[in-house]
DNA sequence: CTGAAAGCGCTTACAG
DNA sequence: CTGAAAGCGCTTACAG
């Protein structure tokens, strides 16, 4: 059995209106919070039935004018919150949310957002929410471009986008507006859009952190490196180029009055970089500090501990493993993080929240920029909750 | 009507025994996930009542050996994960979760931890869940005894106990220990204690995060000054003591040669505290960095705003309202933060996923220290998802 | 337009 | 020891 609603003097035929809106504890119970009103509850009330004020809740209409406004009227002067556990249970309506996002492989950026999507997924299944992903090389337009034709095709009810091909984000936005599905952008934000809401960083902000890491106390007169690693195709995302903006500004603010050298260096070929690097330390021992806008700054790291005379500070991005393990070794002296993990799960959480309840997230979310140093490293973990 | 379970062919009186674990999608569906199994299938698998399987599962006993036999061959099968949802709607059980912490004001330290309670009891409800909260005065010790004479008599189901009374939590752990009663400790550790959980930081390591963030590229033979606030009473937390450990620490493993002038303040009394660093100051001009263990800092903040010329870089601890205004100033240098919304957020949540799920948390949740300069701390909230 | 009824997956007395 | 049945609060066809 349940706990009782009425005591054995109040019978269940109560005549419609006159019933106390909280009958209260159970007498005898030492119950501190008031019963929460439901949807009987309100029929009797209103004195209809459970369906009618059900179809007044959701807006299904076919409610006469009478029914409607006597309903409304108890609407209006009790707290009416749909018990949701109830909904989910009774309801076979099935979400689907759609993950766009880029391939990665272990041990990359892209892997701790999916860690948090995946976690999101699990709580989201207890909701009727299912996540299905759809990833595309993120080095190749192309690639972003057949997701996004997949998806013309897909029944879904919500997407989450990363949004660093910005310029096809934009008009595919346009689309999902005219299929009226919902989407939070992830990674940068993108303004003009529809976007239900956003997860992530202030770019231009954590180029200036990352600046402030780098050149406090030194020399106003060193000179930096700026690390860039190119892909094939194009010259880096929106996103670098506006913590490089950010890096810059700071700088010119602090009467930096050193020199900036740009360094291209290659993913996956050592020997390049280091002929590279050497030949840029050898023209420049000014140089006292290095940085790179991407998660790539275990490249320049590796190149720094083979040469521990060169006494060079280093900031990068992105507490991926390879990142962790130099800054736990003393080579690089900071890294500036953006939770990914964060922006994956809120990014579906959001959206699950939305759908299933009609609860509208703040529409954008900057998450915080970490700061992590050799000190604090090794606890950062557990971002999410 | 809600999804079918089984094609038109197959009658609900199937063969005990003889029934495909899974059945996948119904037909014509594009549904990827497998059906997940309930209660029914396991019962009609070993051909006994929902009933049975649901005491076999609550190990409630009062079943015959022959069925407990079946019944745990199907369990071994199949993956049952019981609808919790289903759960918390049928069963009228109700759990009361007791919160032990410091009373508070707007915009102090526990303040922030009361949010995430509160954030925490919101989610909680959901569940059957009720938070009840048991306050004392963190600086008298008897207003804490008085809540665990309080605690006795009352009757709750878990417990989250913030450890600043590390002497009296003690002997409670073993009343509660004796009642069968959980509990999960936030603040500091007590690694004695059979607590089901611990969140909150590692306070020597946070003092040596301090120290890195004070010490790095100053002088090494600067002097720097350790403020401490008197109390009524006694003389610091053990968690500011272990920080202090940790910062000293640090110095020492960096080759750090000047002085440390220790110098107690008062809370209110700006005149006085005024008196005393004008005093030290003037004794020792050396001095360059001034660092305090509690969340204190705005108060040797404040006496260093208005003495701009002494050039002191100044390192504290917690983002309360005061510390980050004059972080934003520029005033403070830098502060080290445990996260206490998150540490009242998963306090709670912990215990009611054991309480409801019987789910155990992880015992050790050591919470990031994070870093706050000037440049990060507009973005720093939403620490709770 | 309206209400009665069945169902979601589980729990809980209760009769045997 | 066991099963049938009612119930949690909501949704959803369906008959009128």
């Amino acid at each position: 059995m349940n706990r009782n609603r009425y005591s054995p003097l109040s019978a269940p035929g109560d005549t419609p209106g006159n019933v106390p809106e909280n009958s209260g504890a159970q007498s005898g119970a030492q119950s501190d919070a008031p019963m929460p009103v439901r949807l009987v509850d309100i029929a009797r009330m209103a004195g209809v039935s459970v369906g009618t004020v059900d179809r007044v809740i959701h807006n299904r209409g076919k409610v006469s004018a009478a029914n409607l406004a006597r309903i409304n009227a108890v609407l209006q002067r009790v707290d009416y919150r749909p018990n949701l556990i109830a909904r989910t249970l009774a309801s076979g309506r099935q979400y689907v949310v759609a993950v766009v996002m880029p391939r990665f492989a272990a041990g990359e950026y892209w892997a701790d957002f999916e860690a948090g999507v995946a976690r999101a997924e699990t709580e989201a299944r207890r909701y009727n929410v299912t996540v299905r992903r759809f990833s595309f090389d993120q080095y190749d337009l192309s690639s972003f471009e057949e997701v996004l034709g997949a998806l013309r095709d897909e029944p879904f009810d919500g997407a989450v986008l990363a949004t660093l091909f910005a310029e096809r984000v934009v008009p595919f936005t346009a689309e999902l507006d005219a299929r009226g599905i919902p989407y939070v952008f992830v990674d940068s934000d993108l303004p003009a859009c529809n976007r239900l809401a956003y997860f992530g960083t202030s770019s231009f902000d954590a180029g200036a952190v990352a600046a402030r890491l780098l050149c406090e106390r030194l020399d106003p007169d060193a000179d930096l490196v700026v690390g860039k690693i190119i892909h094939r195709g194009e010259g880096g995302s929106n996103q670098c180029r506006e913590r490089e903006r950010g890096f810059r500004d700071y700088l010119r603010r602090h009467d930096f009055r050193g020199e900036l050298y740009d360094v291209s260096l290659r993913l996956d070929d050592a020997a390049y970089n280091a002929r590279c690097l050497d030949a840029l330390f050898d023209r420049h021992p000014t140089v006292a500090g290095a940085v790179t806008f991407n998660s790539t700054c275990h490249i320049l790291a590796g190149y720094l501990a083979a040469r521990p005379a060169h006494r060079v500070r280093l900031v990068g991005y992105d507490v991926i493993d390879r990142n962790r393990r130099m800054l736990a070794d003393g080579v690089v002296t900071a890294l500036v993080a953006q939770r990914p993990e964060v922006q994956g799960y809120r990014g579906v959480m959001s959206l699950c929240g939305w759908l299933v309840e009609g609860r509208r997230p703040e529409a954008v979310n900057n998450l915080p920029l970490d700061i992590l140093l050799k000190e604090n490293i090794p606890y950062y973990t557990n971002n999410i909750i």
